[in-house]
DNA sequence: CACGGGTGAATGAGGACA
DNA sequence: TGTCCTCATTCACCCGTG
């Protein structure tokens, strides 16, 4: 892009040097006029030259590449190599083109007769807009050349936002005559004042400047395709900037002509320093080649602000997925920049944006994965002998309260349904299998396998014909037992919470509430302990229940669905003895449960077991997924929170119907304390 | 970029200069010009000195390096130093030829070596960029390359840290080369502008750029659309900026010139500080522009209230279609603002409001697509392990009550008419076929087909001719046929739902207002599993119906019709067998059925149900309709309750003219049980 | 310091529903 | 129609490496 504006000098500066030659008058200067213009031409055998260099440096570069290429074993180099080749051969058609455009215009002109200045600057206007067409197709192709998805129906015509986008299209044009042209005149001016310097040119320049308007004014009338004023638009674009730049320039060179400063342009450092100062001391010291925001610095290969950087990386992370709304062709902006992904992709290409610096996801993974190991190993991550003791205090009274072979527990008969109560029984093969689990085991019942949480149905929902039933057949017949195991569960539990100091430290009522709102959880975790994943079946020493035992109780599948889930989510992650015990003591030490006064401590002891637990397991385990294991566990307590509110939901109402659930438990589910 | 616009600098100056010599009258004159020529000229000696310096300098920095390359080991240092090294020649060549060029311009002393000279300096900044990108290509294979082999021999803290070296030298380069550049063309202008620093030629320039600004004003006044006043707001946002600031540059370069004093670097602030101001100087933080309601952001490119988000959104996603009652001109405020829509969508449109940045409906499909995606990838969309035992349930009764050969029937013989009662046979090709079909199988009838529903008809609109001579021809032939066939149907969905728990649960009421509510939907859904969508026949085993069939029982095309196109319909989903079985049991267990009482359990269930067939589809189907099927389903259930409805009113019909139907079919169709 | 990735509050699309 | 909701996108700011 920059290139061709550079060759549109070129052009322009040739034709200017023919015009002005032609414009002398008499035969005699004409010759004189001719042989300046022949050597003129045979300037061009120099820029040939010089198009041989670059072609010889090509051939370097294609074999500095060829070497290294047979270096490298990856597949990918060769893809990289090829990009750039053909990219720099399009550069090169470009630019071949570009001259023997010149060389048209060099020749065509050489029987021009006297042209008005004003006249050529008109027609190099729409010179300069007919190259930025051209440029605009090749961007064109190019831009279909990278999407893969063609555009198909790209060209709903939007009249309303046409006018609006040609208003708009005109004034930046006017505006960039405006600047484009006050500084060319400011040029003319300077150039020529300090030659004449009188009235008369300053007139004339006053007349030009004028005229140079009105041709303006008239060629935007006359505009008619949208395409142009795209292009024109872009133009303005790409001109507006350069020239505040201009100006800097030029007012450095006034200064230090001023200052009579000689400066040795052999010192590097200052050099580089006045460059440097030269942008910083300006408005915008970095600009995001993108939108015009304030650039951050270099962002895969672009000077770039934070938004377009981010924007970039996104986009080409994903599959190519944007829309232009408007004409493939929006202005960038930092204003409206959100407003077309499409065009701003584009502009981040079409700038140099290389989409190969982005880290691929497995060099993400890879540094991530980096960065935790450097984090471990300057941080160990070892528990404290304080967060030691605190587990061996959990343990030994977790160990001295539940018994893992339910070996003395005398509960009352478990009397299976023949029919099973739901799904449970088909799903698990429990029915059938424990019978025979139970066989070699010499406890009360021949069958005897129930559910965790055991009671009578009252309302039910879905089984309402169980529920009627319930009063003339036998259903729930497994709450009597299921009663008795909850309660001998929750006793433990109790147990187990009054060995613990930082419990017992607390208020009697917080004492309570802390069991109560904890209860459900503490015993279901308990329970898992025991959950075999493959048969789903809870193995309870000589007990052994499936879900079916729950539903049989009474319990609905509004509670026994997710909690059936849960408890194959937590089995899943394989926790040691120790591991289960923290998670119930953190579920056991909640802040936030109802009628909790000592919030402070609890809260900062849940803490200390939290971290406990963390550290426990990032010690402990190994492999990627260590990470990963405590996140879970936080997800499993919280899932709890909500089955805990429907067990409490469904007691009451299976005590409603079937009063046979135990006063303990009933305490433990009764809204308040 | 920066060196871009020096050129564009460079070359404009220069043949202005080019252009006043030339425009000069008389030959003295042009003399003089000549001699001027050749002095500007000559400054360029200056030039060459410092490019000479540079080549110092890069040989210093070359020696630098391969001092550095030489205190490390490893083989690969070599390749990169020589890579850096060819990478330097290929600089110095360059700069020969560069050099050469300049030597050739100063010596010539001619246009066309200027010429020549921007030429080259355009190439050459396009030369350089080819130059980063294939560097920056290069280097990224080779670090990736390096990355690789260093993971490898676990030396990769090192590798890295030659990778940041070479990256940085390259940057250095590039650095180098603009800074070059930059000062090569700053010495040109410094060469003219020294010679024309004059006052009073500046500020006839000011003079002439305000000139041009009034012009520029002077038009922007004479627009008259509201839209200009918006696109005036972009263009200050987005140009005036820089026009500003341009102007504050300007400004400050006269300053300094005249003051001979360094500027304040407070000047870029300053001048953001008061646009700003401008900006924040409106009345209210968030005032929606349309309707002077609260706004609450920016809403397709303007503050506006939600409402008048939502209407805009709304109006220009349909047709246009308002109209104002009034002149056009109403003044929208909150509280009128839905008096006159046009006007409204007026006001949105005038202040900006861009229709583009509505999503377009493929946008929007998109966007919930991904969002689908999404969620599925999150929660794989995988059946509970109650949903599938309650699939195996239903599949289970299903496979009980449903013979698809329908070997065991015991039928009245199926009477059919030589005259086809309506068009169904000419377009099924039935009457032929079946009779054939029919041939090798070895039932009781000769000929056995008929249509799924079977009865008498009583008032034909359509065939008010059969009607009539419904009684005294013998009309209704396949009526004790098709009554049968469907006594048999409906005797097996009863059967079906009997076996389901869930529906056993109901009461005994219920169950029947249930039953009455979906048989028809039920049945028809069975038939549908033996419809052959290509020839239009249900074929039953050894039976074959043909929808002539249940013309000639008496059902009229009121209902025939719509219930042909609902069993291709349906059929052209091709369920598998557990989709349909779900779908009738979705049916079965709908809640709003007349007389149901227990509609929370029953919905509850169909719930469940509902949802075990969505998932269940989108888990086993692929492709994007696998979202839309679940839906196409529903839409069928809804269509079915519309014939539900027609059907038995017709069979009370039939039963009202010829009394075959069965005691079953009278129950179901009864109104009220 | 430069430049990769990551984060989280703010933003602004569409959508449900009264 | 408009309120309130969800959720993807954006980007200023952060961290860490070289």
């Amino acid at each position: 892009m920059f290139a061709l504006l550079m060759t549109c000098i070129c052009a322009g500066m040739l034709l200017l040097h023919l015009i002005s030659l032609c414009a002398l008058q008499g035969s005699e200067e004409r010759d004189l006029a001719v042989i300046y213009l022949q050597k003129l031409l045979r300037g061009r055998s120099i820029q040939k030259q010089m198009l041989e260099g670059r072609e010889k440096r090509m051939e370097l570069i294609q074999e500095l590449r060829t070497t290294h290429a047979l270096q490298r074993e990856e597949q990918e180099l060769h893809r990289a190599e090829k990009l750039v080749t053909l990219d720099l051969q399009r550069q090169r058609e470009q630019h071949e083109s570009r001259t023997s455009q010149v060389e048209g215009y060099v020749s065509g002109l050489l029987g021009a007769e006297l042209v008005d200045m004003l006249d050529f600057l008109a027609k190099e206007l729409v010179r300069l807009q007919d190259e930025r067409r051209i440029h605009a197709f090749t961007l064109l192709a190019e831009r279909d050349r990278r999407l893969q998805e063609a555009e198909e129906s790209g060209r709903r015509q939007v009249e309303e936002r046409r006018r609006r986008e040609e208003d708009e299209i005109f004034r930046q044009v006017v505006k960039v005559h405006q600047a484009t042209v006050d500084l060319y005149l400011e040029d003319i001016i300077l150039g020529t004042i300090e030659q004449t310097a009188d009235a008369q040119a300053r007139e004339e320049i006053h007349q030009m400047a004028q005229e140079l308007n009105d041709i303006t004014y008239a060629m935007e009338e006359k505009r008619s395709t949208a395409q142009s004023e795209d292009i024109v638009a872009e133009l303005v674009y790409s001109f507006l900037i350069p020239e505040v730049q201009k100006i800097t320039v030029r007012e450095r060179g006034l200064r230090m002509s001023s200052e009579s400063e000689a400066r040795s342009p052999l010192d590097d450092s200052e050099v580089e320093e006045s460059f440097r100062e030269e942008l910083e001391e300006d408005d915008e010291p970095k600009v995001c080649q993108v939108c015009g925001d304030k650039a951050t610095g270099y962002h895969f290969n672009a000077m770039t602000c934070e938004g377009c950087k981010g924007f970039f990386r996104r986009a080409m992370k994903g599959p190519a997925k944007f829309r232009c709304p408007f004409q493939n062709n929006c202005l960038i902006t930092k204003s409206n920049r959100r407003q077309c992904q499409f065009c701003r992709l584009q502009k981040c290409l079409s700038i140099g944006m290389l989409k190969e610096l982005i880290m691929s996801d497995e060099a993400v993974e890879k540094r991530r994965m980096l960065i935790r190991r450097k984090k471990m190993a300057e941080d160990p991550a070892v528990l404290s002998d304080h967060q030691e003791s605190v587990i061996q205090e959990l343990l030994e009274a977790h160990r001295k309260t539940f018994d893992t072979t339910f070996s003395d527990c005398q509960f009352r008969p478990l009397d299976r349904d023949q029919n099973p109560m739901s799904e449970y029984s088909l799903k698990n093969s429990c029915s059938q299998n424990s019978p025979n689990l139970m066989g070699p085991v010499e406890l009360r019942k021949p069958v005897e396998s129930s559910l965790p949480q055991g009671s009578s149905s009252s309302s039910f929902s879905n089984c309402q014909e169980a529920e009627k039933s319930s009063k003339r057949e036998k259903a729930f017949t497994t709450l009597p037992h299921i009663t008795d195991l909850s309660t001998y569960m929750m006793q433990n539990v109790i147990n187990y919470a009054k060995i613990l100091k930082p419990f017992r430290a607390l208020t009697i009522e917080d004492q309570i509430s802390l069991l109560k709102g904890a209860m459900f959880e503490m015993v279901q975790m308990r329970f898992n302990m025991t959950f075999n994943e493959n048969t789903g079946i809870w193995e309870c020493g000589p007990l052994n229940y499936c879900m079916d035992d729950a539903a049989r109780a009474g319990f609905q599948p509004h509670l026994l669905d997710p909690l059936m889930k849960f408890h194959y989510t937590l089995r899943r992650l394989h926790l040691d003895e120790k591991e289960y015990v923290l998670m119930q003591t953190i579920s056991l030490f909640s802040p936030d449960r109802t009628g909790v006064t000592q919030n402070g401590a609890v809260d900062k002891y849940q803490e200390l077991l939290a971290c406990t637990l963390k550290i426990y397991m990032e010690s402990k385990r190994t492999g990627p997924e260590k990470y990963l294991l405590f996140p879970k566990i936080m997800a499993c307590l919280t899932e709890m929170r909500t089955m805990n509110e429907e067990y409490n939901k469904q007691v009451l109402q299976i005590q409603d119907i079937q009063p046979e659930v135990s006063p303990l438990m009933l305490e433990i589910v009764s809204q308040h304390s």
